[in-house]
DNA sequence: CAGAATCTTTGCCATTTAGGCAATGCTGTT
DNA sequence: AACAGCATTGCCTAAATGGCAAAGATTCTG
């Protein structure tokens, strides 16, 4: 049960943009202001959380960054996986990401960013948007399971009726790349592809994503094969 | 108390190179392997640990990846590094490196690596060994704490003796960087230099390392006033 | 292929520990 | 200067924990 307490404030920290005090911290995490004191307290003394020098407020802490670094270099996916991002970027000249399915969601686990002055961000450690993600998408397509029921809406074009995404799913299993069209964010457009074991299951999932002016229906179909290819051909990568 | 065990499981599952399974993990956190078993069902609830699909054993989850991140991001010290670290690079062909300073050590939050074909490995998230590295010898000078009163000696050239390293850091506090000749690792020579705000409080350093038959003292010498200058700036920095 | 040896998980129970309340000492604000 | 909000600490009860032992599952070995 504390476990989830602790759990519950490093989300808050998490999320929150700026450095929280106590009482603050306790709302948020819907904990007692004293329980939350003891409980900043022990994380501190093992710093996953630091407290600012002057103003005694609360961020995340150093040991997180060492204990997340430590969780990435396990997958040496990133190793494989640098050249095709690389390579499907020069390609295109879009952003290209590299991402592993979790429990709940994919997460972007490496990214090469677009050397175009107009480029789309990419974040490592990002969950993706299961639903509304050409990313998430592929997640779901090959195995992700989806945990609520609703279906947020994210932009206007963003799928949130079930049966319509069941069907897409389907088609992108049929096809074997999945497109988002501004469905996550206006103005940006994506395709992904999975990457597939011997046994077909998801392993991971590449990623292209572009100003949707630039990186239109037109250029995503394009880019689809190369994407695939990639794709397929990182399982068998050097050495695997 | 739970919180330490937790704490303890995730240190194991970072410390070691494969996956491993209750008992070993229970074996090396110093748990008992039914206490074992229920922290990992925990942990494993919020993504903090993950077992492999086939095997059932345990690695550090994706859910810390985001975490690590999150306290990153909140860094945007990164930000204004960036360039400098990426003209410290180009001006001495070497890696730079930006590191902050925690509790018990400093840990790089990020780097530019050398284009030189050799070159000297940097990695995010990793901590200094406070007595035997350039970087961890100015975060010991500018207020870092020194937990254990012993020295390891990394490499034959390491400083072990207590007084000698207090001459050594108060040589580095008068004249505004530090140096390591192959004291952590053989053949890596190193120097650094520090970030302080308007209190002169450390906030960030700087580092620059190479193989130490190109980044010999000479080049180290003649590196340091550009490191320092650099260093000195990144506080004043844009916007700041 | 069978027996053995681990490994993993779960029920059980005494003990420890956590969590809420309330009180105290602080800090910063009006 | 008074006050409101914040952070911390005793205290006590209730609940979670951790060790033991046994059962189920898996793997190794002869």
């Amino acid at each position: 049960m504390v476990l989830e307490r602790a759990l519950a404030i490093l989300d808050v920290l998490a999320a929150a943009g700026s450095d929280l005090g106590t009482n603050e911290i306790a709302r948020r995490a819907g904990v007692n202001p004293s329980s939350a004191s003891r409980l900043l307290a022990t994380l501190a003394r093992h710093e996953l959380v630091r407290r600012a020098a002057g103003t005694g407020r609360y961020h995340l802490g150093l040991r997180l960054v060492e204990l997340g670094s430590s969780a990435l270099s396990r997958v040496d996916l990133r190793d494989l996986a640098r050249p095709r991002l690389t390579a499907l970027m020069e390609a295109t000249g879009e952003t290209a990401t590299l991402s592993i399915p979790g429990d709940t969601t994919a997460m972007t686990l490496d990214f090469v960013q677009s050397v175009s002055s107009v480029r789309s961000i990419a974040e490592i450690g990002r969950p993706s948007v299961p639903h509304a993600t050409a990313i998430g998408k592929v997640y779901l397509s090959y195995g992700g399971r989806l945990p609520g029921a609703e279906l947020a809406a994210c932009t206007p074009r963003t799928i949130t009726d079930r049966a319509v995404l069941d069907k897409a799913l389907a088609e992108i299993r049929e096809r074997g790349w999945a497109e988002a069209l501004e469905e996550r964010e206006v103005g940006l457009h994506a395709i992904a592809a999975p990457v597939l074991d011997a046994n077909a299951d998801l392993v991971a999932i590449l990623g292209l994503q572009g100003p949707s002016w630039r990186f239109d229906v037109r250029a995503m179909r394009a880019a689809a094969p190369r994407l695939i290819e990639h794709a397929s051909a990182l399982w068998r990568g050097p050495g695997r």
